[in-house]
DNA sequence: CCGAACCGTCCAAAATAGTCGAACAGCTTA
DNA sequence: TAAGCTGTTCGACTATTTTGGACGGTTCGG
């Protein structure tokens, strides 16, 4: 419990003018339990930092929240190398292609594009999933330390998302290993029901820079010759991206 | 100078994280002028609620910003119509084409497609700028009531962005009538020089949802022709977009 | 047509919570 | 080895957030 209390409010403030999709000052009042005017004074200091816009009394985020996401994943380095190859992966697959970093132990994804075929499986650039619960995730921690592996476990935990999830500690092990030897990874219902996903990690100078996949519905994985075709396009473009990575733009 | 001190300087630390692209306390103390321990305190808190992540010591901003921004773009209602339509449009015409909205009396570019002979030009998703200083705003500012159009002159003023950027207010006015018989805007070199725009508002039952936009070297707009030609291709995407829009996904 | 009930907004007193200097521990550098 | 840097912790002071009540507007139903 650290911190200071006027700032994580200011948060919840935001999370629930998020939840509601904007609101007033009673609106935020009764939504956590704060008098009327504390309420009108955090929505007026937000609406002050631009990341708030009222209107006739209701008040909304603002897109200043897209506009620092952005340029966040606009800096990011392996984004500035990969952000071309995977659309055009998108459209030679016709599957849904992510791009995936690590960040504070979670997954998150940096960059989603969608073919043809691709199913809408609410995956969206930001989102933030534990690792171990799909292809992505599990390759980046199959090129992490297992000192770090072990960090992140014990502080994120392996709590269960759907049946199919891995939540023995050992399992994970042999898993990273298999994919390890294997140089990619694929599983299916593991984050969510009907989804597969399959995934290489970019790995440059013996370091995980990020991971990319492909989304698809589980049926289509779980044919070997058509996940064997995706494991191959994806690593081609892998190479790409990897060289692109090491020797500059 | 409305609010509470505490959740502004919290938002002055995001943005010193910003422009430092991440940073310990020290650093921040330094930029901002107060202690190391205050500024201790701030990225606590910051990283509590997630907006923030640290390693080593050094803070950084998360990719909560683009996951929040993600689904304020996604939610939006224009968005979710015009999504596919932008890209398809962008690959039809090899240009940047963008997806501009109003907020708060500004332009908001809530989405940016590049095509093969795309320069960058730094539009990106979430980026704002005046209304008056480029195409697509004018475009939104001429569907708008006259009394809107002084409010948000008023308030946000008629600064020069380039040499080229119109300051005065009559001349703005006779321009805004002339878009709206022509039914699109035309400009270059007013908001970044070197740069062309081409518009064409979003109306939906009289009302003004936004306006897409093509943006492109001066020299390639100037030409009459090549200029009729995109007009007519954001015409057509107009038309798709208004009539998704009016009768549902 | 009017009044009751709701809204967002404002203000000034009361109490909590942000502030800040000093001290600690760990690291790198001279 | 010691000086100088870092991030971090602690506790007292004081400025700040908090809060109820009051104001003016709009909306609703009688």
């Amino acid at each position: 419990m650290s911190g200071m209390k006027s700032v994580q409010r200011a948060f919840d403030v935001i999370d629930v003018l998020w939840k509601l999709d904007g609101a007033g000052p009673t609106e935020i009042a009764n939504e956590m339990d704060i008098p009327r005017s504390t309420a009108h004074v955090y929505l007026q200091t937000l609406e002050s930092t631009g990341y708030v816009v009222s209107t006739a009394g209701t008040y909304k985020l603002s897109h200043a929240f897209l506009s620092m996401g952005s340029r966040i994943q606009q800096r990011n380095q392996i984004y500035q190398v990969s952000r071309r190859a995977i659309p055009d992966l998108a459209e030679e697959t016709g599957e849904v292609v992510t791009l995936v970093i690590e960040e504070a132990g979670e997954a998150v994804f940096l960059q989603r594009e969608s073919g043809e075929k691709a199913i809408e499986l609410g995956l969206y650039a930001g989102l933030t999933l534990p690792l171990y619960s799909h292809a992505a995730g599990k390759t980046i921690l199959s090129q992490l330390p297992s000192k770090r592996v072990d960090e992140i476990i014990d502080t994120r935990g392996l709590e269960p998302v759907t049946t199919e999830t891995i939540t023995d500690r050992e399992r994970l092990r042999e898993e990273l290993e298999t994919i390890r030897s294997d140089g990619y990874a694929v599983d299916w219902d593991q984050q969510i029901e009907g989804m597969g996903t399959i995934a290489v990690p970019i790995v440059v100078d013996d370091t995980v820079e990020g991971s990319i996949g492909i989304a698809c519905p589980t049926e289509r994985v779980k044919n070997e010759s058509y996940r064997m075709e995706l494991v191959n396009k994806l690593r081609e473009t892998n190479e790409t991206i990897t060289i692109k990575y090491r020797y500059g733009t």
